[in-house]
RNA sequence: GGCGACGUAGCCAAGUGGUAAGGCAGAGCUCUGCAAAAGCUCCAUUCCCCAGUUCGAAUCUGGGCGUCGCCUCCA
């Protein structure tokens, strides 16, 4: 595999520091407002090179960590007049069942800043003993100019960066380009006692004291978005590098571009954008991991609401495929599956291979489902079936959609998808039932609870409803056939009619 | 001003020396009780412009134009 490393400015082999184990560090969220789409695109890759480094067969280590604290949640919580942690803690409460939403999985490791303040603390007075920071009226700072290969993942110098750089009123730092290691609490801010006065952390030094605690140094990867390549992680570097015997403190430094939003950059200055959760509510949360994938994930890339119709209409399609090839039962024709496979499977993980390149593995998947007819005359289907779980579990989209065969199995098969779950459906138990009035509006109140998103869906309601529908069908009794489809259409459910059965989710 | 990226069809987008993936939209067709869905076919002689290197360039070099990002909190 091969990975881009932002430290070399060039695509590079891949290899783990040691034991087959990948330790990662993702910078990740500081809960101070909802997150917005961007941070979605930055955490959703890294969870795919995650997915892809274990299917390669390495042990990974994913640390992701929570800027639990801050200037900006202080000042929310000043606002508000509530308490900051109960502020981060609904931001980020929110903020991870968003990421649920998203299949991306959880952190093995999610370090909140607070919790660590005796690491950050150990780490500043080992920098402060070794001189490369110092303690003034209002904090203990780095000493930038004490690190000579200052710049260097950022590709500036210092002279260059002195020209934008101020000290701000009240900043007791001897050089504009010096960082806060630890600042002095003032009135009303939350605090720690530390050996030089009471305060709180500084952006920088939670990273490398987390990742120092958690994975070790050096490490195998440090990512996160590409505007955090300065100041963020160069100051990390300084830091961490300053009391390393041998750098790098990571190997492979990874960064996500930037999500645009009407052509600009989303961030909290700005405040150009929507809170992520309220855009799943509106949006299969597939879709939007769908068109994700389908950009490098190096490239900026201007969202807009309605590229996700689009993706919408495209995971319809691949989840179709699935289900044609799950729905040919086994050894039922002649051919040559291997040949087949053999067609996309290669090309599939070779782009994965080639820095994560999910667009050009997303095509290959699309190729495969435009294939269907040729792959299940060539005897494919299951090969084709078991290669396409395989490759959506890689890249995060669940192909739970499934066949659940009940009691007219010879003439019905019914797949769904709710909330991305599975569900086992049993056999219909009174049919008759189902089709009288009563029974709809027993079943409607049923449904309605079915269609949220995350709720217990009463599937086999559902399901019977279906079974009840195919068999007016073949009795030829349409007008009853498409009563039942308009009553699953009133509680939010959508009904497809397939070749041997028929199909439904829960409508938009 | 300094540094960096990007510019491929109506839209999104892969491809970094060998003759333009894929998705959406659009057109026609097949299937179909109806709805849909799905499938098939078509859809860039050409990759922002100009010059150059090469047998050969979207890919390399030089120049130009345009867009965006970083340089301040940010995924």
């Amino acid at each position: 595999m091969r990975l881009f490393n932002t430290r070399t400015r060039s695509v590079e082999p891949f290899a783990p520091l040691r034991d087959g184990r990948v330790r990662i560090y993702v910078c990740g969220l500081t809960p101070s407002a909802e997150a917005h789409i961007g941070h979605a695109r930055s955490f959703l890759f890294f969870d795919v090179l995650r997915r892809y480094l274990v299917y390669l067969g390495y042990r990974v280590d994913l640390v992701r960590n929570v800027t639990d604290i801050d200037d900006r949640s202080i000042e929310a919580a000043r606002q508000s007049g509530g308490d900051w942690r109960e502020i981060v803690g609904g931001y980020y409460a929110s903020f991870q069942r968003s990421m649920r939403r998203l299949h991306v999985l959880d952190p093995d490791h999610e370090p909140h800043a607070t919790a660590y303040v005796p690491q950050i603390l150990e780490m500043i007075e080992e920098l402060v003993a070794t001189g490369h920071a110092y303690v003034v009226e209002d904090g203990v700072y780095f000493r930038v100019r004490s690190f000579p290969r200052y710049g260097a993942l950022s590709g500036r110098n210092l002279d260059e960066l002195l020209i934008g750089a101020r000290i701000a009123p009240g900043e007791g730092k001897d050089d504009p380009l010096d960082f806060a290691l630890w600042k002095f609490v003032k009135p009303g801010e939350p605090s720690w006692p530390s050996p030089w006065g009471p305060g709180r952390p500084g952006w920088h030094i939670e990273c490398s004291a987390m990742a120092r605690e958690l994975l070790g140094e050096p490490f195998d990867i440090h990512g996160g978005g590409y505007d955090l390549i300065f100041p963020h992680h160069e100051n990390e570097i300084a830091q961490s590098e300053s009391l390393l015997p041998a750098p790098p403190m990571a190997n492979v430094w990874m960064h996500g571009g930037l999500l645009l939003f009407d052509g600009r950059k989303m961030s909290k200055s700005l405040g150009n954008f929507e809170p992520l959760s309220a855009l799943l509510d509106r949006h299969e949360p597939q879709a939007i991991r769908l068109l994700f994938l389908q950009t490098g994930y190096r490239k900026p890339m201007n969202f807009t609401e309605d590229s996700i119709d689009g993706a919408t209409t495209a995971l319809r399609r691949l989840l179709a495929a699935y289900d044609a090839f799950r729905a040919v039962p086994a050894g039922e024709a002649e051919g040559d599956p291997q040949g087949l496979i053999d067609e996309f499977a290669p090309r599939f993980f070779a782009a994965l291979d080639d820095d994560v390149n999910t667009s050009g593995a997303m095509s290959v998947l699309f190729e495969l489902a435009a294939a269907q007819n040729r792959v299940i005359a060539g005897g494919a289907a299951s090969a084709a079936a078991a290669f396409m779980h395989q490759a959506m579990d890689l890249l995060g989209i669940s192909p739970v959609q499934r066949s659940a065969p009940i009691e007219a199995a010879a003439t019905v098969s019914s797949s769904f998808q709710v909330g991305g779950a599975d569900y086992v459906v049993e056999a219909p138990q009174d049919v008759d039932a189902v089709l009288s009035d009563a029974a709809f509006a027993r079943l409607r109140e049923a449904l309605d609870g079915a269609v949220e998103l995350d709720g217990e869906p009463k599937a086999q309601a559902v399901e019977l409803v279906i079974v009840a529908r195919a068999q007016a069908k073949s009795a030829k009794d349409f007008a009853r056939a498409d009563r039942l489809r308009d009553a699953l259409k009133a509680a939010g459910i959508a009904v497809t009619d397939l070749k041997n059965g028929a199909s439904w989710t829960v409508a938009g």
